[in-house]
DNA sequence: CTGTTAGCGCCTTCAG
DNA sequence: CTGAAGGCGCTAACAG
């Protein structure tokens, strides 16, 4: 394999100047017909397939691509049904903009500083999954315009969020108001300790991670509203993914036989919850009443269909991406969410 | 916002040399301590982050990232389970290797080609997501190392790619020697042309993509050893997406009532077939059976769980990656595919 | 160890 | 319309 074909070596075979060249490929109406054709002509016997992109993005200072920073491994990355429709809002507005997407992992937290650090993109979209603030500190670091989803990353920096607290109060409310006040929470992890289990109230009030924090409050606030005293509540933390839900999901109906009610900090939760309450020979909604948070695709189609909290998750994602693409000063911007009633919940037996 | 800094205005600005300040960042052993700290000092101060990696990239003319060509828009592609399976594998190679991945979208067949010719990456991994060659040579003109997959682009360059032609005889056979000689197929489709519904030999003599071909040729030469003529099948063609699938489903069942069993060519087809079956009242396996392709993860988790063909999906992508990595010579590589029997098969009732 | 020099491949003034 | 020259930001080779 000889060395690759530079544009010069084009110019030269063909008699003419570097810049004449360039103009063929880049601008090819300020070449005369005759010299392009010839130019063209011998390129293609050469075999240039045109210009190299690395030089052009040197010369540009542009690279016409956005990095999406997703905050874990990227292998786990696509089995979440959330991340799934975030990653198509982003893609639809790079679709729209011509512009590339590049995936940035952070498999391994030190590799993470790396691959932002050497990130060939004009942009970067941080995917804070648990509402943490490590991404924007290493994103500020790097020095290109980004945008933080789903954590707060100070007035200073742009943001697209949810109404996270808004949403869940919502939810505690629809299980209230149909008579529970026996209602447990299933809960997303509430810091990068890895702990999992039973929360007691010092460990949320220890939470670190936005989301799961306000979701909480949300919970707490219609608690309060209706005289349930939020201390009582058994809180359950779990890792977002199916097999570990269902065991916290054991745990908690061990923990509470009595409840009547339970609120999932997301749907993935609230699906498990589901399982595991038919292992149980728990009738949802009749038995139990479970809500989710997120509105995922298979929240309409499981069985029975989930009463969830949505969120516009792709529109979170295109949102993020248009405003790195607008470059305007930093601005934040909160989703509302509604609450969706479908068949997961009903007035309690008792 | 002022220019941004470069290494020179560092150098300058602590008093060393560029060279020195480069090695600074990329080899801080080659640097005296005190001076790397006055460097480093200096930078902080500035509020230089690192050097820019666009300048790194020319230099070193390599990207440190691999395009993924996804052969369809960005948007639909995240919503196909099978695409999820295969990034895990392509992200999991390359998280191994520290290199990032671009993705890199055919929303539009023009953008397409400017799409390849200017991704900023090392080589293509291609999805040749019907097994059309299109990608092959777009991929081919850009000059880079690259890899088809679920196609064959011919001796001269590298593929990743299944026995789809022994997987789908499994299917058959597993049908056949259960008894069923009355069997329709739920077909992907054919060729690029966006027909769908029936289809007749002649239309099956003249699809083009690869994995539809292959598949049917699989079923056939079970059709044809156990003495069922093969254009006596009915065959119809559905996109890959469940509506559309359903509504195909329901033109089989229409055409062909006396039908005791179903290969479906992927397992979002046989999925939705079931759907359908259970619309009209069929049980499944009990009335009618159903095999599928693809073992995606849905698979299992179906009801009735659906017995299909299992291919290594992620195990492609990690594949392709490693392929691309290696940079060795072209070569060809075909990954086994097994039958994995679960509850959507059973004995015909007549 | 440190500084000097020479590109990486391209594009864009600016003269002709 | 064409050609010459400068530089995008960085690093590797080579002298000091």
């Amino acid at each position: 394999m000889n060395r690759p074909l530079r544009l010069i070596d084009v110019a030269k075979a063909a008699g003419v100047s570097r810049s004449t060249a360039s103009n063929v490929f880049a601008r090819p109406d300020l070449v005369r017909p005759t010299v392009r054709a010839h130019v063209e002509d011998v390129a293609r016997t050469l075999g240039y397939a045109g210009p190299d992109p690395k030089g052009r993005l040197l010369r540009a200072g542009r690279v016409n691509a956005i990095g999406v920073v997703l905050g874990e491994g990227l292998t786990e990355f696509f089995a979440d049904p959330y991340n799934q429709e975030f990653m198509s809002g982003i893609t639809e507005a790079c679709d729209e903009r011509g512009a590339g997407v590049s995936l940035i992992s952070a498999k391994q937290e030190q590799a993470l500083r790396w691959n932002i650090d050497s990130a060939l993109v004009d942009g970067l979209v941080l995917m804070c999954m648990a509402g943490d603030t490590r991404l924007v500190e290493l994103a500020h670091r790097r020095g290109l315009p980004f945008v933080a989803t789903d954590t707060d990353p100070g007035p200073e920096f742009s943001s697209v969020l949810i109404d996270d607290r808004g949403g869940a109060r919502l939810a505690a409310e629809h299980l209230i108001g149909l008579g529970h006040r026996n209602i447990g929470v299933l809960s997303l992890e509430g810091a990068d300790d890895g702990k999992v289990g039973f929360a007691d109230p010092a460990r949320r009030a220890s939470w670190e991670y936005r989301n799961t924090r306000e979701r909480m409050l949300g919970y707490d606030g219609a608690f309060a509203a209706a005289g349930i005293p939020p201390e009582g509540i058994t809180v359950v933390e779990s890792l977002n993914v199916p097999d570990a839900a269902r065991s916290m999901a054991a745990l908690l109906f061990d923990r509470s036989p009595d409840l009547t009610a339970v609120l999932a900090m997301s749907d993935v939760l609230a699906i498990a919850a589901i399982r595991e309450a038919g292992r149980r020979g728990l009738k949802v909604p009749e038995d139990l009443s479970i809500v989710g948070f997120d509105d995922i695709p298979a929240a309409a189609t499981s069985s029975p269909p989930l009463t969830t909290v949505h969120q516009p998750i792709a529109e979170k994602g295109r949102r993020a991406a248009r405003m790195i693409f607008a470059g305007d000063r930093p601005q934040r911007e909160v989703l509302p969410v509604e609450l969706v009633v479908r068949e997961s919940t009903a007035r309690p037996r008792r």
